[in-house]
DNA sequence: GAGTGGTCTAGACCACTCA
DNA sequence: GAGTGGTCTAGACCACTCC
């Protein structure tokens, strides 16, 4: 750590502190900045950090002229780190592998075409494969790919690598939207993934994009025993 | 807006342009924040605050001495809001209806006592409720509260509030674990939720403590065709 | 117009990590 | 030991919002 300085770590600390133990209950006021950096003996920037990062976790809620106050509820957000399907598996400890299904290139279907916002002309390359841990069926992947955007895709066989790991380092993106539901596992899902027909699947589905030009839908789904965790 | 100032998100919008556009491409050592700092004719401060921002959203690493580099899997994280159940549904311009099913103190079940870190002789609030919007099942809260962390639960019917809006008022914590996963519904679930039994669920799990302390353990099942989305 | 947060600067020192 | 990022300071000006 560090001498007499006061860190921004310990000014959040203790206003979280104050917070949770309500000596500032939800919906005050508490003090503005210049204070905050009297009382703390530190400069106002250092202040200020602590207090946006309050502000990002959702514990305050900051506005210019009135001030800072405790956030009537506390919405926090949780983060998610989005992770290669590969890395998550060996992260546990099991055997990765990875066993391409098909690969297609054709025109999209309406309903993938409006997806992405493409015309029905464009082509795409459809790719479906399996992700296993331990033999296991773990992830069903069913990955549409903008050729438009992403023409090198052509060259590329995905027998032996994934169209995940390929694109990362083929085709970057600048945003992306993720979704994530239940569904019933049709007759093909349930074959694929082990579980029977029917039976509840946890489904992750990513659009990507590079500056408003799409690059990448996918579907991904889990059988139902999957969890996904996070804290905060 | 502003002047000739440069602000750190310009630098960091144009940082992220280099690294999409391949200029830098994955693994590659970026310049140091002195020599950007140059570049863009900012305090190195700005750099630092734009690298930072990009290091947290998963774009490069970072480390002492070694200087920034691309990253190479970007392994970008998502940010989920958690929010209120019934803002959620108000603010998609629903009609919000709670109702409480069941409400009995008790002890604990061994899985939620283990789940919760409890003994089996402290004992539990145990709350069952229904939300609903538009007079359609939206979400249905099994939920148990601490009430040694809690005691204040005994006097609180939750006949008319839901518990986790008491709960926001009532009981702060500062650690929670967000779990999520499909689940098939079973007889009670179905009925609750119109839907047939073994249809599938969206479930979260949200476990809260107030440092160590356990607070409540709550699973909201929603029918199979909430979405969960979110945006980078 | 005035008050509060938002950001930038220039400089300093520290901490971590690599060689 | 030395290089790079991490953080703090003191001061300044700006931007947004309320009155």
């Amino acid at each position: 750590m560090k001498n007499g300085r006061i860190s921004f770590r310990v000014i959040k600390e203790e206003l979280a502190r104050r917070i949770a133990e309500r000596v500032w209950a939800p919906g005050t006021l508490i003090p503005g900045e210049e204070v905050l950096a009297r009382e703390f003996g530190a400069a106002r920037a250092t202040v200020n950090r602590a207090l946006q990062e309050l502000a990002r976790s959702g514990l305050v809620e900051r506005r210019r002229k009135s001030g800072t106050r405790v956030a009537l509820h506390p919405l926090r957000e949780a983060r998610f780190v989005i992770p290669i399907v590969g890395n998550e598996i060996t992260a546990r400890g099991a055997e990765y592998r990875y066993r391409l299904l098909s690969r297609t290139i054709d025109r999209p279907p309406e309903v993938i075409a409006a997806r992405l916002g493409l015309s029905l002309s464009e082509l795409v390359l459809h790719v479906r494969c399996l992700h296993l841990a331990d033999g296991a069926p773990y992830q069903f992947e069913d990955r549409w790919i903008n050729l438009t955007a992403v023409p090198a895709a052509r060259q590329e066989s995905f027998e032996t690598i994934g169209p995940n790991e390929w694109l990362v380092t083929h085709a970057p993106f600048s945003d992306a939207e993720f979704t994530f539901m239940a569904a019933a596992a049709n007759e093909e899902e349930a074959r694929l993934l082990d579980v029977s027909a029917g039976a509840p699947l946890f489904v992750g589905e990513r659009i990507t994009w590079l500056k408003e030009k799409p690059i990448t839908l996918v579907r991904m789904a889990h059988p139902g025993t999957h969890r996904m965790v996070t804290r905060l």
